[in-house]
RNA sequence: GCCGAAGUGGCGGAAUUGGCAGACGCGGCAGACUCAAAAUCUGCUGAGGGGUAACCUUCGUGCCGGUUCGAGUCCGGCCUUCGGCACCA
């Protein structure tokens, strides 16, 4: 046996033997102090980049460190294995998704092997495989029972060139598809929803989580609740039957600086209410319109623009008609899809009213209003103004006594408005799990029978895109019986968005064999809900919404598991280039882990990741520091290997070596509890340091240093458990170091004898001196006040006052 | 434009409730070991000024101001960077 360290002979020994005896498999039949550590999935890209180990490494730290405070510990693993970056490298290279997806995981499961993560292998979850994925399908079918799975047109990305629909992100920020550059155009396409507007106000709920505030907020904005009041202006044009034109307002106080009506260009009521004559200007609108995209049509530098109808409505307020027109800038899907020009007061409607010449009436007014024409709409507070008789309100409460107003009237009502719109889960692509419906020509939309499940995705598809979904081209998948009629049908041929896979992983990775559900449900009530998430926060919104969305939906389909999935959320920072950019191959600033392992070992390359920076912050690597984690770990090596003279200690000695175990044990524990693990190798390394001078300083003895060393080597398993656990056995130590307790520390044998008291004059220091640590503020003034030095700062000024921080500071306030 | 986070040595970064700014590490300099180098170990290392010297002294946490005996930390106003949202009526 070497002496020398050799992470590459230890490593692979301890992590075989670890998998041998299945160290970390998780007893789920014990629930006893369960603690179910959950970290985001891994896409099946391909290999594992220095990000996954970025954020794979904090959560087994984290898991180790759970697991050593006595708890049960569950930290599963698995793939999201379905998507779009398969197919398009299958494409590329030939080759199927399948073998391109199922030849990624073996990779990358060697490659997590060799960080020496505590993962509970026997639990994995891949979204691709049948029985995943037919609970996906499952699911779907319980939504579509519950009205929450609908199919409705919507409008699409539709790129002419390839012949495909593309999802927002792969259209380019100029509007051209990110494959062949041709502008994308809209088409209108039936597809298949998820209700989760119905769950907005529950969403909002956020009680009792302890998540990053940053998160809460971006989904509170996304989810972007507004309340209002729907206010009805009439109709009146001959041979129309709709007399009423519903408009959405949060500014019910301004509803008397109306002075023209936008519908947005979609609205079904523009074709009955265009006169004859403005007829071919707004159908021209409404084709240009059309064809935007919806990210042009939203973007910031885009002109407001729009025409007339030839229709006017009636205020029911101001008792006044005002022009109805179609613009852009009114939103279909938001409100009613019209909006009331008032463009004193809104500075989108400001704009409009500039470029066509709508009056400007003030409604809302300061005190000292001075009756100038406006430059701008006027946002702040006010009085109402020029509105009848509610002349006098502030803003507020004319708000209020609008909306009582016109509820009594009968002319409208509170509402509530959100930003948030329903998920479309439809994908007209190839890799991802069938949606199990049929259509027939006679029964409709029909729900493939559960004993029928899983719907299996074929391997013999063409998934080259071509304008449909690859499936519609499969004959042998696509016609089918109708499940009710027994008559001739088709599959659906859309797939579901990956999203759908991703929203209850966690809940599958319980039971990942069980075949009657997609979760034993004793296991499920025992292990549900994760007690700590973390993950990146490019998931802050989509995935953590929808799962949180799911998880309601799990409730009402009968399974109360808790009200929310997620009990506590941490979020890691993002890894960047050296040069602060996202790594990529294209920019050529990779760093590949498995050239560093192979350089320094796991344990060194987990431990420089963790150091480098605070784990939440993330930013940019290079491998300057690495060195320096390779020394500390080789010191502690022949450290914990090297026999200092045992022999009759200093009692002072003793006490000073047990003062820095126990301070140690203090700190690195609450490091971990807060994830600071930059912090918790800074005291390691301190502690390293000063039992190397305390070897050199004289005899130790023999009891106390044990307590160091194996102290030592518990507060380093969870960071570089291959050193730890060879450590721990070369001193003669039982296996396994990831099978003892944490540590505890005493806070008596942590506690300093003796400190030094910091000694300022005006708040500037001017000398320190060591005392006991129990001194008392008469004394500790005494010494302050007789000090050389601060006597000679004083220099016979009269001294106002003393200031006494207890055991740490003493400053002399004197006259200036 | 709006919302959020952050600005500290040559570099990554530390710093309980306001109380020694710069822990820990990298890099640099000097020394030890060595025939020599690498590796390793030891010491020094925020900037300026003074002193042969131990030491003394001024300045210093993006900028300006404030509160306080005392501010990296709290308050007000800017600047910069990074995230998120962005015609949401």
């Amino acid at each position: 046996m070497s002496d020398r360290y050799n992470p590459q002979a230890i490593e692979s020994k301890w992590q075989g033997r670890w998998e041998a005896d299945g160290l970390y498999r998780t007893d789920l039949g014990d629930a006893s102090s369960k603690f179910y550590y959950l970290t985001m999935l891994p896409y099946t890209s391909g290999d594992l980049h220095i990000g996954h180990w970025y954020s794979y490494i904090g959560p087994d730290i984290q898991a180790r460190y759970r697991r050593m405070q006595g708890q049960n510990v569950f930290f599963p693993i698995g793939f999201d294995a379905f998507g779009l970056p398969a197919e398009n490298a299958a494409i590329r290279q030939g080759i199927h998704p399948h073998k391109w997806t199922y030849d990624n995981i073996d990779r990358m499961r060697g490659q997590f092997r060799s960080m020496g993560a505590m993962f509970d292998w026997s639990k994995e979850a891949i979204t691709s495989d049948p029985e995943y994925y037919r609970w996906n399908q499952w699911f779907f079918l319980k939504l579509f029972e519950k009205g929450l799975a609908y199919r409705a047109l919507a409008p699409t990305n539709w790129c002419p060139s390839c012949q495909t629909v593309l999802a927002n992100e792969q259209v380019l920020a100029d509007g051209t598809c990110e494959r062949c550059h041709t502008a994308v155009t809209h088409r209108d396409l039936e597809q298949w929803f998820l209700r989760i507007t119905n769950y907005a106000d529950e969403l909002l709920d956020f009680s009792g989580l302890q998540w990053p505030e940053r998160v809460i907020t971006m989904q509170r904005n996304w989810i972007g609740r507004s309340e209002g009041v729907e206010i009805t202006f009439g109709l009146d044009i001959p041979g129309v039957d709709q007399k009423e034109l519903r408009v959405f307002t949060t500014r019910p106080d301004t509803v008397f600086g109306v002075t023209f009506m936008v519908l947005a260009p979609e609205h079904p009521l523009v074709p009955l209410i265009t006169t004859p004559d403005r007829r071919a200007e707004v159908e021209a609108y409404v084709e240009q319109a059309r064809r935007q995209t919806e990210i042009e049509r939203l973007s910031t530098e885009h002109e407001k623009t729009g025409v007339f109808t030839g229709a006017y409505c009636h205020n029911p307020l101001s008792d006044e008609d005002v022009p109805i027109w179609i613009a852009d800038y009114a939103l279909l899907w938001y409100g009613t899809g019209a909006v009331m020009g008032v463009p004193a007061h809104d500075q989108r409607d400001f704009e409009f009213a500039e470029r066509y010449g709508f009056p400007v009436r003030v409604v809302i007014a300061p005190a000292d209003w001075d009756r100038e024409p406006l430059d701008a709409a006027y946002l702040e507070s006010g009085v109402m103004v020029n509105s009848a008789q509610f002349n006098g309100f502030p803003s507020a409460e004319g708000k209020d006594a609008v909306a009582d107003y016109v509820e009594s009237k009968g002319s409208g009502r509170r509402t509530v408005s959100y930003r948030l719109r329903d998920w479309l889960i439809s994908r007209q692509r190839y890799w991802g799990t069938p949606i199990p419906i049929v259509h027939c020509p006679t029964c409709g939309a029909v729900p493939v029978p559960e004993e029928q499940l899983p719907v299996i995705l074929p391997q013999d598809a063409e998934f080259k895109p071509t304008g449909e979904s690859p499936l519609a081209r499969h004959e042998g998948f696509v016609n089918t019986p109708c499940p009710r009629c027994q008559e001739p049908a088709r599959r659906e041929s859309d797939t579901m968005d990956t999203f759908m896979d991703s929203n209850w992983y966690f809940i599958r990775y319980l039971s990942p064999q069980y075949d009657q559900g997609p979760v034993d449900p004793d296991l499920a009530q025992t292990w549900l809900p994760v007690d700590q998430y973390t993950g990146g926060t490019e998931h802050a919104v989509m995935h953590l919404l929808y799962a949180r969305f799911f998880w309601k939906v799990i409730r009402d389909l009968g399974v109360t598991l808790g009200s929310e999935p997620f009990i506590r959320l941490f979020n890691q920072g993002q890894i960047l280039g050296p040069d602060g950019q996202r790594m990529s191959k294209s920019r050529g600033n990779v760093i590949a882990p498995d050239e560093q392992v192979a350089r320094h070992g796991a344990d060194t390359f987990r431990c420089y990741l963790m150091f480098i920076g605070p784990w939440d912050e993330g930013g940019p690597f290079g491998l300057e520091g690495i060195a320096g984690i390779w020394r500390w770990l080789n010191r502690a090596w022949s450290l914990i290997l090297s026999e200092p003279n045992f022999g009759a200690a200093e009692p002072a000695t003793t006490r000073n070596l047990r003062r820095l175990t126990h301070q140690t044990i203090r700190k690195a524990t609450e490091c971990l509890e807060g994830f600071h693990f930059n912090t918790l190798i800074a005291a390691l390394m301190e502690m390293t340091n000063g039992l190397i001078r305390a070897r050199e300083a004289g005899p130790v003895d023999r009891a106390a240093w044990d307590e160091a060393t194996g102290g030592l080597l518990l507060m380093l398993a969870p960071l570089a458990p291959h050193i730890a656990e060879e450590l721990w056995a070369r001193t003669g130590r039982p296996y396994s170091v990831h099978q003892q307790a944490w540590p505890s520390w005493d806070a008596d044998l942590a506690r300093e004898d003796e400190v030094t008291l910091v000694v300022q004059v005006n708040g500037k220091l001017r000398d320190r001196i060591q005392v006991g640590a129990d001194i008392d503020e008469a004394r500790a003034k005494e010494l302050a006040l007789a000090s050389p030095q601060v006597r000679k700062h004083i220099d016979n000024q009269a001294v106002q006052r003393v200031i006494y921080v207890p055991g740490k500071l003493v400053n002399v306030v004197v006259v200036r």
